[in-house]
DNA sequence: TTTATTTTTGAATCAACATTCAATTATAGG
DNA sequence: CCTATAATTGAATGTTGATTCAAAAATAAA
């Protein structure tokens, strides 16, 4: 009987980050990801059932990953509602800042994938979102944050900002230091920009 | 000699909003343009080049008309610098509140034509950002803006969270009424969630 | 009415991949 | 060394949909 060699389950899903994040999902092609993972056309579809399975696994293990890592933060009952806050913008920048590659698939693709809401992908994402409102909600009755802000848009707010952020780190990393970003990111949520 | 009928230059382009904001730019059909336009498929042909075409038209006109009006505000010397900030929020909010099926469009599409950078579209996109970078240096100099805040950083935070926000309120404009939504965005930007 | 010219049409063409599957390869167990 | 079974292959298949183009329709001018 033989027997697998390597991983090429793995494989083929960092080739398929990286040629995503190239070429874009619609334009990525299933015999360059083979290729880019070394494995043959067909082996592909041994491990995946077919090229929106690969985009959706990708996209799962990264919200159970940054999920995961949230649920500490928010457990963590020596830090502040600040803290936790600042500890969630350092997570998803720390993320990101390690996988170029993946940061820019996320920011291209994450739209496509909402809108096929399929189940396993959706629930730790939504997860993630509330777990960050639990933070700001503890904030506002502790006393330290705002009550005339509105959660939901709040959380979107954040969201759709540092997305655009990491976006742009990760096509020109030289213009946007990545804790320079991280740094203006945080003041510009607490304080905003007035003096 | 045959004289044409209506405009279906400008019908196609709208169908193509349609379309696009529907189905998104990959999955839209030119058939289905076509027909949401009343128009044959080989008509499409004639007034665009190729289905790019056509994105890049909805683009080009949509960042032409956002600079053009954004120019005005910057001009007006009777505002101050905050109320042009927040005049060029509500300039964003009224584009696409008017219009949803526009912003969906821009929100799906506007990463996959910058990359693609054609003429014509990116210059009105970048003068639109350049000028509002020209409103917040101002509020710098004039002392009602911080200045620790790295402008390039900052006007992409605004456009990412903005950006965000629109896609929300389009797909769901029950939960994100636009003006509460404009209003927190106003607060944010100026003043965090601090309390 | 006829002609010349422009507009419009939509079926036919064609290329690009995603996906399949029969054939091949490798090795664990006997 | 065989054999059975699982892993791997990559060329062939099939579908989808953008784009083309020869024909048809419309009308201004003669």
């Amino acid at each position: 009987m033989r027997v697998k060699e390597g991983n090429k389950e793995k494989d083929i899903i960092n080739a398929a980050i990286k040629v995503f994040a190239e070429h874009g999902y619609h334009n990525a092609k299933i015999s360059k990801i083979a290729e880019t993972a070394g494995v043959a056309t067909g082996s592909v579809y041994v491990y995946y059932k077919n090229k929106e399975a690969i985009l959706l696994t990708i996209f799962s293990e990264l919200w159970t990953k940054l999920y995961d890592d949230l649920d500490v933060i928010v457990s963590n009952t020596s830090l502040s509602s600040i803290e936790k806050l600042d500890s969630m913008i350092d997570l998803i920048f720390d993320e990101f800042a390690e996988r170029p590659a993946l940061a820019l698939v996320f920011v291209n693709e994450q739209n496509h994938i909402e809108h096929s809401n399929k189940k396993g992908f959706t629930d730790y994402y939504k997860k993630f979102l509330d777990n960050g409102e639990v933070i700001v909600r503890k904030g506002i009755n502790e006393g330290v944050i705002s009550e005339n802000i509105d959660l939901t848009i709040f959380r979107h707010f954040v969201f759709g900002a540092i997305r655009h952020l990491v976006h742009c780190w990760a096509l020109d990393p030289k213009t946007f230091t990545i804790n320079k970003t991280r740094m203006n990111v945080k003041i510009l949520i607490k304080h905003g920009i007035a003096k």
